[in-house]
DNA sequence: GAGTTTGAAACT
DNA sequence: CAGTTTCAAACTC
């Protein structure tokens, strides 16, 4: 699979859905010949794209099943490291889920040969999944608006492809999904979510010429001499192309038409041009799987057709790359993803962002539980913006002119890239005061080697990217065997260690009570602030944008997100003189507040009504208030987040989550599926749960019963959201 | 950019 | 389980 042949192909396929734009000739000419950058390209496919597919289908369910059942893995796009590139390999194992970082060592690169078991499994059927995944892609894209197109990442994927069940077999090793649900989903599923995708340009063409998904890859088998049947094509999961297509209603005649429109709107966004991250991602199938067969329509049909052949594919991991930081975020790609899954209630696994950051590997969280929220923000932003713009994005004329951006664009991506490595402080901080999010994360780490929790990425499941200044990193895929080997350790000490931070509650249980009010986010462990009021990012409640519940052990809590006790701040005695000194503060805040609830009232009310961009969606009523006057918000962006739990409805599709721009929120707001959710962290867990948003003054609305209630035995409840996790254990991998 | 503060993570 | 140490992010200057 690595094997520079490979790396060439991915390269080519930019994949056009261009065909009919003169650029697509153009673009024909050149692709195959970046095989040095193709691993970039690879990269680009974004989570984002994947997660935004689903937005632009009406069914919110569906993104969000998608999302959930991904692993992922980012790279960034890094030239200098063959790691990142094209080499590193994701596999997703039909049965266990397994995911695998293929790697460029030799090792790895044999498992992978092309020659082996990509034609004979799934080549064939491949090519239409292939297809169905690159229009996902780019539709992604186009929603993201990340400038590397789907087809790069597609190529990537589908380099290895070939191998799947090799790869597949090697994967369950290092990985396994406990969880027999998504196991037996691959299985059974007779659709593949992984698409091949042909490198070639040339194959674009042959695309058109068909007009159908089916045709495409034996066309581009045949005009791209340099693609090998097997290796030519590129696989990709998409646990949402096909709901996306069912839903759409995708038809034989298809492909052609609503598929080379979506194909075009891919484009490449201008905004990508920023920053960008590789990010692997790593996704599990397992639960889209079940989710297609449910789905299994016309177009299921279609894409089944390989799929059926090669049920490992499904579960085949996917490089993305996102296109900018926000991107990056993964987990803007992720981030979308992992907000999908939690919102998406049973299908949705495990994934990792790192999410936040678009560009880092995202290792499979060794507990079902682990969502990480790293691009959240972004994705829900970009879910957003697919959302409200589904229509514009099928348009081809707007994809067109993107497409060719991304050609030109992609040397000053990586230029971006490498300018972006340069300094990450300095990077980190562009960022942070662009607002852009965070998503991907950086690391500065001296003595814990990245392979504690200490350190951000290790902890987000991600791998260390260029941006980060550790020192005697090991957080990396070339010891990949020494951070798993670390998870697994600390796993083995706490199962939720790798699990989201905050965990707001479901679509469902939002919808009516805690989603009115931010409450329905919570830190998992809650924290322990004593001198920071829990106004400040070294608050991990505040800096997940989630206000401080019962769980949390702070003192003084002044959690502009909520504080622990609810509402009403019984104070501890400091803060009665805070309190003076805020109240200026709140009455000024708690009015905002007020008419964001009545806003989201409305949203809730009318979900597709609101249009996801508007700034109100963006944060949360209660989230603004604490930057008011006096105390400068945090540095990043100011922690939007709660608005994707609590205030907005997560109906189909968190949408405002989307908007928020800041990443870190985006990170922690991993998101757990209501059904997954313990009880407690449902109900009980979040205190807050019962509270309306209507009530006048709250600019949080905590239930009253909160401060009453709050007694120490409540407390109690972190241990049992604790317990309550382990239910998702099945997506640990299992060594 | 260096130094300080802070609280989580890790250790005992 | 509590106390202490270590660590790196967040913050300040």
């Amino acid at each position: 699979m690595d094997t520079p042949e490979r790396s060439k192909n991915q390269i080519n396929t930019p994949i056009s859905k261009f065909e009919e734009s003169p650029v697509f000739s153009f673009l024909n000419n050149l692709s195959p010949i970046q095989p040095v950058k193709s691993v970039h390209i690879t990269q680009t496919l974004n989570a984002l794209s994947f997660s935004s597919l689903p937005s632009v289908f009406t069914s919110p369910h569906a993104s969000s099943l998608k999302e959930s059942r991904f692993l992922r893995r980012h790279q960034l796009v890094d030239p200098s490291r063959p790691e990142f590139s094209s080499d590193s390999e994701k596999k997703i194992d039909g049965n266990g889920g397994i995911v695998k970082y293929a790697h460029n060592s030799s090792e790895q690169q044999e498992n992978f040969d092309p020659g082996n078991s990509l034609g004979e499994t799934s080549i064939e059927p491949s090519y239409d999944c292939s297809q169905l995944a690159v229009e996902f892609v780019r539709s992604l894209n186009y929603d993201c608006k990340s400038p590397i197109s789907s087809p790069k990442a597609s190529c990537a994927a589908s380099n290895k492809g070939c191998d799947w069940e090799s790869l597949i077999s090697d994967a369950a090793d290092l990985l396994n999904f406990d969880t027999p649900k998504d196991v037996d989903s691959f299985n059974e599923s007779p659709r593949s979510t992984t698409a091949f995708y042909t490198n070639n340009t040339n194959n674009i063409q042959n695309m058109q010429t068909f007009g159908c998904i089916e045709h495409q890859g034996e066309g581009m088998d045949n005009e791209n001499p340099s693609t090998q049947p097997g290796e030519g094509s590129c696989v990709m999961e998409f646990a949402e192309p096909e709901e996306v297509i069912t839903s759409s209603s995708l038809n034989s005649e298809c492909m052609e038409g609503s598929l080379s429109q979506k194909m075009d709107a891919e484009p490449v966004s201008n905004l990508y041009r920023g920053m960008r991250r590789r990010c692997l991602v790593f996704e599990m199938a397992g639960a889209r799987r079940k989710h297609l067969e449910e789905n299994s329509g016309s177009v299921s049909s279609i894409l089944l057709q390989s799929d059926g052949n090669t049920p490992s594919a499904d579960k085949q991991l996917v490089p993305f790359k996102s296109g900018n930081d926000s991107s990056r975020c993964i987990l803007p790609g992720i981030g979308l993803h992992l907000n999908a899954l939690a919102t998406t209630p049973k299908e949705f696994k495990v994934v990792k962002q790192d999410a936040s950051v678009a560009g880092r590997l995202v290792i499979a969280p060794s507990s079902t539980a682990n969502f990480q929220p790293i691009m959240a923000g972004q994705e829900s932003f970009n879910e957003s913006l697919a959302l409200t713009s589904t229509e514009t994005d099928m348009d081809p004329t707007e994809n067109a002119a993107p497409l060719t951006e991304d050609a030109n664009q992609l040397s000053a991506l990586i230029a971006n890239e490498e300018f972006n490595q340069i300094s990450p402080k300095k990077k980190r901080r562009r960022l942070e005061v662009s607002g852009e999010p965070e998503g991907c994360k950086r690391c500065n780490c001296k003595k814990s080697k990245c392979l504690k929790l200490y350190c951000e990425c290790f902890a987000a499941g991600v791998y260390c990217v260029e941006p980060c200044s550790c020192q005697e990193c090991f957080n990396k895929p070339i010891h990949e065997d020494t951070v798993l080997a670390t998870r697994k350790q600390i796993e083995s000490r706490n199962p939720l260690a790798f699990a989201p931070k905050v965990i707001r509650s479901s679509d469902s249980l939002t919808e009516d009570d805690s989603s009115k009010t931010p409450a329905s986010a919570r830190h998992k462990r809650g924290c322990n602030c004593k001198k920071s009021g829990c106004l400040k990012k070294y608050c991990e409640c505040y800096q997940g944008g989630v206000g401080c519940s019962i769980n949390c052990r702070c003192e003084g809590c002044k959690n502009a997100f909520g504080r622990k006790d609810g509402s009403i701040y019984i104070g501890t005695e400091a803060e009665l003189e805070e309190d003076e000194t805020d109240a200026l503060e709140k009455t000024v805040k708690d009015r905002k507040p007020h008419k964001t609830a009545i806003q989201v009232d409305v949203e809730q009310q009318n979900p597709e009504s609101a249009p996801p961009a508007t700034p109100l969606r963006f944060g949360r009523p209660s989230v603004q208030l604490p930057f008011s006057s006096k105390k400068k918000p945090p540095r990043s962006s100011l922690p939007s987040i709660g608005s994707s739990s609590g205030l907005y409805p997560i109906q189909g599709l968190a949408k405002p989550n989307l908007l928020h721009p800041q990443p870190k929120f985006d990170k922690h707001f991993q998101t757990v599926q209501e059904d997954e959710l313990p009880e407690i962290l449902q109900g009980n867990g979040s205190p807050i749960g019962g509270i309306k948003l209507a009530s006048p003054n709250s600019k949080r609305v905590s239930p009253p019963h909160c401060d009453f209630e709050m007694s120490p035995g409540r407390r109690s409840s972190r241990k049992l959201i604790l317990q309550s996790i382990p239910a998702f254990p099945s997506l640990t991998p299992k060594h």
